[in-house]
RNA sequence: GCGGGCGUGGUGGAAUUGGUAGACACGCAAGACUUAAAAUCUUGUUCUGGCAACGGAGUGCGGGUUCGAUUCCCGCCGCCCGCACCA
């Protein structure tokens, strides 16, 4: 073969690239007739570079874009960037530079390998979160949920660092410290803003049923981080003192010393709880049923009953103090020992005025919960249990399990929280679980003292931050008016660009004008001040979908219109990692966009399929020194692995997501210059099923780099030219087995597409290459079959798809070829081979025709050979014969 | 602790209404071409006995249902992921 017909990706990839931009195929039409398809990935971040995941996550997309684009449908695959966050202050801090500089240096040097890959994308709707048009658009968003409700201030717990001086999340909290300042993170009360996602949380849940296109494990997620559970709210009211101390539980451990002589003031607090609380205590339950097996009731050290008693009580203040120390991982906190404080105060079961329960301060309960305080049944839960025989509280079972004996049951060590009949319980005795539970809830609400109620797990947002490099939050915060919105002619309210960080802190906040110059409070015009702090960068993230479909451009105009005729994304590809954050605050968002009118999406769904692909992984090189080694300066030398240069022997270990700290990378800018862009693409998507991890190996790049050149060779061989749309009607023969090889193929193929499987349809594309390749005959059946094997590859690999296209003769672009139709005449076979088996195990095989009669079959079966000698001396009992299928003879 | 998922050759993985287990690829081995190497092509490759013909075993382990189980059911073992004192 001559130079010239050699295939050369590096020359034919830009040629190609060239001509799909002149001709401007990939922009989607608003107005088009066509069906639509909204092909989306999750929009990177832009750190500087591309690497492998982002290859496989749009690669992915790509398929499915240009599959659809073939079958008809007016597809749209945009691109744009995620670029407000903490990563570009670093850096700014790290480089003396700016954050902006920063990020769009960044997305131009991203920008270029990403068009290198040849992705059918339409760049024309691209913007990156940061620019002033985005920004203003969400914060004109941000007002809208204001109007609408969904916005509020109050004052919340947040992670303090104390040395960076801002607010952490809790992602950043690392053991208890900041992760960049090492410094103890301490717990800060502090104003914060919130969107209302709790709104939304019976829908958010009840949406989950509808999403059959998104997988199980993502549905399963949400519902248990949404944690609906349905139970009994109700109030313990205060036991009223004869005037008599109760005795206290007086020695206690507390992290290891021992408190004793304890001083409380009994009648002082009970005063300030009954002055303050004079109801009693509301406690949330999903086990009314167990009521009377109630031996105390325990609030949270954050209850406002604890924090009156912090006031007022010294030791209760070291209690709650100790408590704090734990640490605000969430880890810890499940971890750590139960610590209990007996508070004297006294309430009065509900059910029976001669039970009393003790008030127990409790580090368990949590203040975000429910009501942040329960009653303990010891009996049946298992952290009420560990408590109670911590401090000795009764322990009184009032579910019997069944076979158990009422007289002689006792729970050890474990609590039992299985079904079972009710005893020690008054009225609700024998009753079951279920019968008990609704027994209960009744009884409480005749009594005025409560009722059934829903709870959710999930917490609003806190969306403010201490940050810079974010949306700034449009609102005016005057002395005599609080908050006001920022009025609508005055957006954006736009970061300013001189601003230093050689101080901690946020940069907004001691602006020397920003914050107030010509601040005026738009509702009494009197001086006021800017809110400094700026919005969760996952805000940015949970409409970008909207603004893509309305074309959103420089000057901030949005076609809602079109978005919401674009609306929801067809195919979401993206990473499992977001499967509760992003994709829940998203399905909010589109929710908080349609309520406020501006989005027309009655389902509320932003995304009606998702596939959450795997990672990249590469094995990590490690020298003598125990450094790592890129792949790339590890070399082979025997049976051993060398460093490049040091010649340090080097160990292959762990074969982990690619990392830059592991140095376990392959840059893709690299493999397209050594490969092509179609080898890569094509790499990643071959061998492991989409949802799995695939490990990126030399052998496998080379042996998709193979692939390439053979596909490009049988194009080559090929002299036939009635162009690549031939079909073989009249085909015989050899070229009627490619007919039926093709065909075959290409229905495996499109179903591996449909069902996210492309490793599957890779697969198929191996084997239609390896027929064609054994074809001799240069006639209408190697044409068809080669015409549906480069409309298949197109998607996959789209620059050797258009230059075979091309030099078949096609018309036009590949891009634009309809996807090939799959005679289903080509799926049957006259003759079928049926295999024979004798008691289950395989003992031959029949070539026959295809509708043979059940009894000729059985008679042929029988005379097999194979099928004889298996038999031997045995009897025939029965021959089970399922057409097309399989022959079983059954001999004993 | 709760929830979800996964265990198939030397390796990645096929076999999605219970019907030929190991498609396709990587790797490996042998051969062809070549002065040689690379590239390319051909053949073989689950384990095991056998020169072969032909047998035996086999989808994490143990049971069950069935003419027939990688697939369905029960009980274990191991690994991965998510949530985690949520009352």
């Amino acid at each position: 073969m001559s130079e010239s017909t050699k295939y050369n990706a590096a020359e034919v990839e830009p040629r190609w690239q060239q001509v799909w931009a002149e001709a401007d195929i990939y922009r989607a039409e608003d107005s088009s007739d066509k069906p639509k398809f909204y092909a989306l990935e999750m929009f990177p971040y832009p750190s500087g570079r591309i690497h492998m995941g982002h290859v496989r996550n749009y690669a992915m997309g790509d398929v499915v874009a240009r599959y659809k684009k073939a079958q008809g449908f007016e597809v749209l695959h945009p691109m744009g960037w995620d670029s407000f966050g903490m990563p570009a202050e670093n850096a700014a801090i790290a480089t003396d530079g700016h954050p902006k500089d920063w990020t769009y240096n960044n997305i131009d040097e991203m920008r270029a390998p990403m068009q290198r890959l040849g992705f059918a994308l339409d760049w024309s709707r691209e913007f990156a979160t940061s620019d002033v048009a985005y920004y203003k658009t969400q914060q004109q968003i941000f007002l809208k949920f204001w109007e609408n409700d969904l916005v509020y201030r109050k004052t919340a717990k947040v992670n303090w660092d104390p040395v960076d001086n801002t607010v952490l999340a809790n992602e950043q909290v690392i053991d208890g410290k900041g992760w960049r300042s090492g410094a103890t993170v301490e717990q800060r009360d502090m104003d914060q803003w919130f969107f209302k996602i709790t709104n939304y949380a019976e829908e958010l849940l009840e949406g989950l049923d509808g999403l059959d296109r998104w997988p199980e494990k993502v549905r399963t997620m949400q519902a248990n981080w949404i944690g609906k559970s349905e139970g009994l709210q109700m109030r313990f009211e205060w036991a009223v003192p004869n005037g008599e101390k109760r005795p206290l539980v007086e020695n206690y451990p507390l992290s290891g010393d021992v408190y004793t002589n304890l001083e409380l003031d009994w009648h002082d607090d009970f005063t300030t709880a009954l002055n303050n609380h004079p109801d009693g205590i509301e406690v949330f339950t999903t086990r009314p049923d167990t009521l009377f097996g109630a031996s105390f009731v325990a609030i949270s050290p954050d209850h406002p009953i604890a924090k009156n008693m912090f006031e007022t009580t010294a030791r209760v203040e070291d209690f709650i103090l100790e408590c704090q120390k734990i640490g605000t991982s969430e880890e810890a906190i499940a971890q750590a020992p139960k610590l209990g404080f007996d508070t004297g105060l006294l309430v009065q079961h509900p059910f029976d005025e001669s039970i009393t329960l003790p008030v127990w301060i409790a580090n368990f309960v949590l203040m975000g919960y429910g009501t942040g305080a329960v009653f303990g049944c010891p009996a049946h839960d298992q952290r009420d249990l560990d408590f109670a025989r911590k401090y000795g509280l009764p322990v009184t079972p009032v579910v019997l399990p069944e076979g158990e004996d009422a007289a002689t049951y006792d729970v050890g060590t474990e609590a039992y929280t299985g079904e079972g009949k009710l005893f020690n319980s008054s009225f609700l005795n024998g009753l079951n679980k279920s019968k008990g539970i609704k027994t209960a809830i009744h009884k409480i609400s005749e009594m005025g003292l409560g009722e059934g109620v829903t709870q959710y797990r999930l917490r609003d947002w806190g969306v403010s931050r201490q940050r810079y490099w974010g949306c700034p939050i449009p609102v005016i915060k005057c002395e005599s008016c609080g908050s006001q919105p920022v009025p609508e002619d005055q957006l954006p309210v736009e970061l300013p660009y001189d601003i230093n960080f050689d101080k901690p802190g946020n940069p907004l906040d001691r602006h020397p004008t920003w914050k107030t110059e010509g601040v005026t409070c738009p509702k009494c015009g009197e001086a006021a001040e800017r809110e400094t702090d700026t919005l969760d960068t996952f805000a940015d993230s949970s409409w970008y979908f909207a603004a893509f479909g309305g074309s959103l451009d420089q000057d901030g105009n949005l076609d809602w219109e079109a978005a919401s005729k674009w609306l929801p994304v067809d195919q979401y590809v993206g990473g499992v990692e977001h499967a509760v954050l992003h994709l829940l605050y998203a399905r909010f968002f589109t929710r908080g966009l349609r309520d406020c009118g501006l989005l027309d999406l009655p389902s509320g769904e932003p995304f009606a399929g998702l596939f959450t692909q795997g990672m990249v992984t590469h094995a990590v090189y490690t020298d003598e020194d125990g450094d790592y080694v890129l792949p790339e300066d590890v070399i082979e030398d025997g049976n051993q692995l060398l460093r490049i240069g040091t010649k340090s022997i080097v160990t292959k270990g762990d074969v982990i997501k690619m990392s830059k700290s592991k140095k376990n990378v392959v840059d893709p800018d690299e493999i397209i210059k050594g490969y092509g862009a179609d080898v890569a693409r094509w790499f990643v998507l071959s061998d492991s099923p989409p949802e799995r991890d695939v490990e990126w190996t030399e052998s496998g790049v080379i042996g998709a780099w193979r692939f390439s050149k053979k596909v490009w060779n049988v194009v080559s061989a090929t002299t036939a030219t009635d162009g690549p749309l031939s079909v073989a009607t009249d085909a015989k023969g050899d070229a009627l087995e490619l007919r039926k090889l093709a065909h075959r193929a290409m229905e495996n193929i499109t179903a591996g597409i449909e069902a996210f499987r492309f490793n599957t349809s890779v697969a198929q594309i191996y084997e239609l290459t390896n027929a064609l390749n054994k074809y001799k005959g240069q006639d209408a059946a190697r044409l068809e079959a080669l015409g549906i094997l480069i409309r298949a590859i197109a998607p996959f690999m789209p620059h050797l798809a258009e230059e075979c296209w091309a030099k078949l003769g096609g018309e036009g672009l590949v891009y634009h070829a309809p996807w090939p139709e799959v005679d289903s005449k080509m799926l049957v076979d006259d003759t079928i081979t049926l295999p024979l088996q004798v008691n289950g195990k395989r003992r031959g095989e029949l070539n026959i025709a295809k509708d043979l009669p059940k009894d000729e079959i059985e008679k042929l079966a029988m005379a097999d050979e194979g099928v004889q000698r298996a038999i031997g001396d045995g009897t025939v009992r029965k021959v089970i014969i399922v057409p097309g299928r399989i022959v079983n003879i059954v001999a004993s």
